[in-house]
DNA sequence: AAGCACATGTAATTCGTTACATGATTGC
DNA sequence: GCAATCATGTAACGAATTACATGTGCTT
């Protein structure tokens, strides 16, 4: 009973709206990509077992086999629940980081060119999200105004990533 | 043979020095704890798994069943390989920043609440690297120097933390 | 009729966490 | 002698990824 966190996402998502898996995965593979990626077989996993056990309802089936789901008033309750009762999980894991605590083992132009690399990738990020931002036409539903959040916090995110990668380059080509 | 990245995390410390997996257990608790966590039994199998196939071997064995792992020639390659000629993978997942899209279920001042509480931890994070950068007697050894590249990512991406969360709280108090 | 988007599901494997299980040495 | 620290290992479970497997309906 510890995490099941993309039990709440898929929550979450169907109490802006009622949705299919299939509608579902779209949002996973946009929105929340950089959030809480998922699969395919998760989210239709978890579909099923949300559905078992009353916190979702299968509403209506159209062609080809699709199922849209509905929120019930007890996934409402777990997901508010989730919300205001339990702290997130905050653990971070960061591969480009955990490399650079061994960037000794490389020459100091390797170690150079790894956090230029890592600066001009973040640099990309940051230029594709601000794309983003002025290409979407944000509603004034739920998930445009708090995923508007989000969105600002990747752009927060990318530009620190961009000055912090530089930095680190001219701190390590400085060592020689 | 995708990721993977925990093997190698194992490698890197070793590459630094000689160490037990009782003495690499104190590092994953402390320097990457916000790097890359590791559980005690994660980090014996994977020394085992290490040792079975070359990589590193036994270099000595002390009181207590202690055996230190020494890293091979053919790890060390091992590890070069990964920095040079691998990307790392960049997934992000955050469960905060999850909990901000579904915010639009709470009252405002709920919403308000859970981002004044984030705003509040990362401060507090902050201040706590702040003292741990202090505290800390850095030498000119590698694990230090880039150590401290790592640290200072964590300032920078905590103190950005903070100022978006009461950015974000101060967003969503203005829209009553 | 062909191609693409829609649509759902299962199986196998790996990665990560928690809990269990056991014991030796050192310092007071 | 007792407590703290040192020290390693296994088992069970849950979460996540990849690959497989199959089929329908719409548009041109």
């Amino acid at each position: 009973m510890a995490v099941m966190t993309l039990r709440h996402a898929v929550l979450g998502l169907l109490a802006d709206r009622t949705a299919s898996g299939y509608d579902l995965m779209k949002v996973f593979d946009t929105s929340l990509a950089n959030v809480w990626p998922a699969t395919q077989s998760q989210v239709y996993g978890e579909l099923g077992k949300l559905a078992g056990s009353g916190l979702l309802e299968v509403s209506a089936e159209g062609p080809r086999g699709r199922k849209e789901y509905t929120i019930t008033q007890q996934g409402i309750d777990e997901l508010r629940s989730w919300l205001i009762d339990t702290e997130p999980d905050r653990t971070r894991r960061s591969e480009t980081l955990l490399r650079v605590f061994f960037l000794g083992v490389l020459t100091p132009v390797e170690s150079v060119t790894y956090l230029s690399v890592e600066a001009a990738r973040a640099a990309d990020e940051h230029t594709e999200l601000e794309r983003l931002e002025a290409q979407v036409d944000w509603g004034d539903d739920d998930l445009s105004v708090y995923g508007r959040l989000a969105l600002e916090y990747g752009l927060r995110l990318t530009a620190m990533q961009e000055e912090w990668a530089s930095w680190a380059r001219d701190q390590v080509a400085g060592l020689t």
